[in-house]
DNA sequence: CTGTTAGCGCGTTCAC
DNA sequence: GTGAACGCGCTAACAG
């Protein structure tokens, strides 16, 4: 270093219009496109004073006066949630930064309220949820004037929700070959299972649609030992069990457990997962799996994105079609 | 609702001087817990007025005054970073918020600097940095004013690198029944592989120190067919293969990709992961892999952030050490 | 039309 | 214990 530069030398918008030979809110005007139009020499003088300070609009007195930060929160559910989290941030946030929003990813924590409050912190623009937000606090966002993404149509029929959806297809597929005792496989951390209910609810409903007792909700470690000791207390004596499972994780948990206790797969246990993970595929016996079409939600994602700038009223607004699909493996 | 409840109706320090009976500057001072002592008394109003208001100060008019915000930036390499990712998340957020500061996740992007210019947004007091900064970005960062942690001893060994003693450790295990020909497998994706080239490096200089040649390169995909072909792109014909990989996925693939060629495991092919991860060890052939003993950096992260409020110059500062163990699996 | 003045929003801190 | 000013950007009101 030459002379001890200062740290902070950010430029204000006070150099900018000294540079410029304006007045400062000359310079606001002129930088936020809107505004009266000005000769276009001025501009100029402006956006060339800008770019040669490289001037950046301080993001803390911008918010001091909106009474909102150029945060965009995404929320994410937890690590596990497929491996497409990555892609879905990536994408979020280059459109974001379109927006010249910056991104933010929050683990909900398994403090609801705290994570909540955290949230509200930010004074975001815009809440991405990937759906473990409950109605109410939504509600709360929604109030506090963050828009949270994607929108979901008010009477959102519980039979609709994507988990359910899930439930239903991993119950399908589990008794393609005939009925069996179905069976819920839940993530011993409850941290990591927000979408468990929906998915439980949804191999309910099929169950009794087809005339079968209800599932039964177990918990499976990611451990052999445990995870045995867990399948083997829910193992009746001839009747072969079909498990729904939360992840291709937990079902590759449940398959080790029943190797372990000496069962064919997937004559004696048959396991459908959720995500069709790479890994699922690469394991042996390769693993059924419910995939879930992400796309459809990016779109509605991109699109709700777009739209917080307009703050356009209420435009179509198409519910997210569940879109999933079976990856059929030689688990059941 | 009754009345068109107002958007905005955090209170400010205003409203607590009001409430209290005393002035701002008295306000941010007793809250500010520094500053000269007042009366019992006045602390006591002041405090109780903040209560009853639920008065919580502007992140925004605080960052435009300190010129830094009350974020701490946590940069992660990727989604597949362990499945620690999430305890290390909690752990740190628990901290911070005992601090007073918000926590934020940044996964790293491909684009170092873009990566870079987005944290350098937030003006946070810290960044938490996985191992993925080079020495001039963070620079940059300290320069700003951010805090990197965890700090890193000024002239570190690149051999004390946790990444190299990763790579060396593999090696070894990999070697320990007699020489073979060494491989180390990336994933095909390098968004995901940040870790790579230090983890090779550790390989190449075991292989060196053993007298064998240089190990090979090879990216594997997270799909059969194509792990495969590059499996049998680099296969000699009676030369035992052994395969360090980045992470316990790879090491999935490699096997799976093995086993397509008809290779024995570990005979004919030996595999190891990196991460030990719940699910290596639920597969069969159960793997063999490398596990990173997190708490120490856990420890060390805890105590930089401990030390980011006391601006003590520059305490102790003893080194990580960089603490890996062999889970032994049947790959290797 | 073009551009400026003035004041807000919120917490902090110096000087009295 | 307080008054006043600062930091930074935005915008309504206003003057040239």
């Amino acid at each position: 270093m030459t002379a001890e530069t200062k740290p902070t030398k950010r430029p204000t918008s006070f150099d900018v219009a000294k540079l410029a030979g304006v007045s400062r809110a000359t310079v606001s005007h002129i930088l936020n496109g809107q505004g009266s139009r000005f000769p276009e020499e001025t501009r100029a003088k402006v956006l060339k004073a800008a770019g040669e300070l490289n001037y950046q609009p301080s993001p803390a007195g911008r918010a001091l006066v909106t009474g909102r930060s150029d945060i965009l929160v995404i929320l994410v559910p937890n690590t596990t949630f497929g491996s497409n989290l990555q892609d879905l941030v990536d994408n979020v946030t280059q459109r974001a930064a379109a927006h010249g929003l910056s991104v933010v990813v929050r683990f909900a924590g398994s403090n609801p309220g705290e994570t909540l409050a955290a949230i509200l912190r930010f004074r975001p623009v815009a809440v991405v949820d990937m759906g473990i937000l409950g109605a109410d606090e939504r509600e709360v966002l929604h109030n506090s004037g963050a828009a949270v993404i994607p929108r979901i149509p008010a009477s959102e029929d519980p039979t609709h929700d994507i988990n359910h959806v899930i439930g239903r297809t991993m119950a399908k597929t589990l008794l393609r070959n005939g009925p069996r005792q179905l069976l819920y496989a839940a993530l011993l951390d409850e941290r990591l299972d927000p979408f468990g209910p929906g998915r439980f609810e949804g191999m309910k409903a099929a169950a009794r649609h087809e005339g079968l007792p209800e599932p039964e909700r177990i918990e499976i470690p990611l451990e052999l030992e445990r995870a045995t000791t867990a399948l083997a207390a829910v193992q009746a004596k001839d009747a072969p069990l079909a498990v729904g499972c939360y992840n291709d994780d937990v079902a590759i948990a449940v398959v080790a457990a029943g190797r372990a206790l000496g069962l064919r797969i997937p004559e004696d246990l048959s396991v459908v997962g959720v995500d069709a993970t790479a890994i699922g595929q690469l394991v042996s016996p390769r693993l059924t799996s419910v995939r879930i079409h992400n796309a459809p939600l990016m779109e509605r994602i991109a699109s709700d994105l777009a739209s917080i700038s307009h703050p356009a009223p209420a435009p179509p607004l198409p519910a997210v079609r569940a879109d999933v699909s079976v990856i059929s493996g030689e688990t059941a």
